[in-house]
DNA sequence: CCAACCATGTAAGACGTTACATGATTGT
DNA sequence: ACAATCATGTAACGTCTTACATGGTTGG
């Protein structure tokens, strides 16, 4: 089997939300899918054009004074298709972590741990604003989108996302306790 | 100032642990700094060569029958420089976790739950696995590294890792149970 | 007045993987 | 016999980001 894009499953599934221009899904994903998935608008225009090509999508280009014109793309039959293929097919990429900062702590021995410190307390800043963008989109989502059938799936998403965040938080403070 | 490439700096800090060749590179890489970093020999190989270009290692080219022969690389002490001034350089990459279970959740509504709860009970073998070869390595650094001073900071990675699986471990059981 | 938001798109290049090529030795 | 380990390397390809180009409207 062809290798699968998944990117490209992750513009024709924010297609099925409400999001149908390049603009909103690059805000839904830099919003809601942020700690699990990312994606630039060099990929996203990109993509979409090939969606319509492969007829997953069509477009609708609405006139714009001022702006470029909008382009809105809505799934098709065959798009929806796609979508349930890809989600039911098995798992091929074991989630991965990416992280300078535990890369640098590896090499810790080359440097001061006063320095290592810093950035340990910088890291846990992050965090911090972080989980609090998770609260701010869970009350978005309960207050607003709590009767969406998505809703469901999307606490899930984030409620993982508040507890890895908080457990990370942990790590640094015990951490940094550690090395003081 | 031009991008810095942490894939370079991660060969070039391997280098100075016990780890002098690309293949060993490549052990080290797959155990022990796989949950937060990965590198392929196709990255680990010219990566080597430019940093003998770059003055930052030397080779030392040690004949073998049978196998091709070994190349041993140590860092000079222009490349030891280096390495510290990548350690004290700010930190630029916020980490970044990557997953298609919770792409693929996120989307959940277009399928049956009862498919989604499937792929989170293999998602939950797969972090099992994983925190048993974490306890395995903790266990290897105890009692073979204990002494080197690389020990304190290989474990606190590794605490990291242990605590991030557990976590993800107790997300997949409560939201299956969620789900059911 | 300036920043942020709205809105699209491309080209160049950085980053990273996969598949291929080669082949002896060691353990099961 | 067969798989795994040791050991290096390249070419093609896939993925993704960055910088650039354009420019009106809205809110503080």
């Amino acid at each position: 089997m062809a290798k699968l894009n998944h990117s490209k499953y992750a513009i024709l599934g924010l297609l099925s939300t409400s999001c149908n221009t390049g603009y909103q899904i690059k805000q839904m994903m830099d919003n809601s899918l942020n700690h699990f998935w990312k994606i630039s608008y060099g990929q996203i225009y990109p993509t979409l054009k090939t969606l319509v090509e492969e007829g997953l999508a069509i477009v609708q280009v609405i006139p714009q004074d001022g702006k470029p014109d909008k382009k809105e793309y809505y799934l098709t039959s065959k798009g929806e298709e796609a979508l349930r293929v890809w989600l039911s097919s098995p798992l091929e990429e074991i989630p991965f972590y990416k992280s300078e900062v535990l890369l640098k702590l590896f090499f810790g021995r080359h440097q001061d741990d006063t320095k290592t410190i810093l950035y340990l307390k910088e890291y846990l800043e992050v965090l911090h604003e972080k989980l609090t963008t998770y609260l701010e989109i869970e009350n978005l989502i309960r207050t607003h989108s709590q009767d969406k059938a998505d809703a469901k799936y999307w606490l899930i998403t984030l409620d993982y996302g508040k507890r890895i965040a908080s457990t990370e938080m942990e790590w640094c403070k015990d951490t940094i306790k550690l090395m003081e």
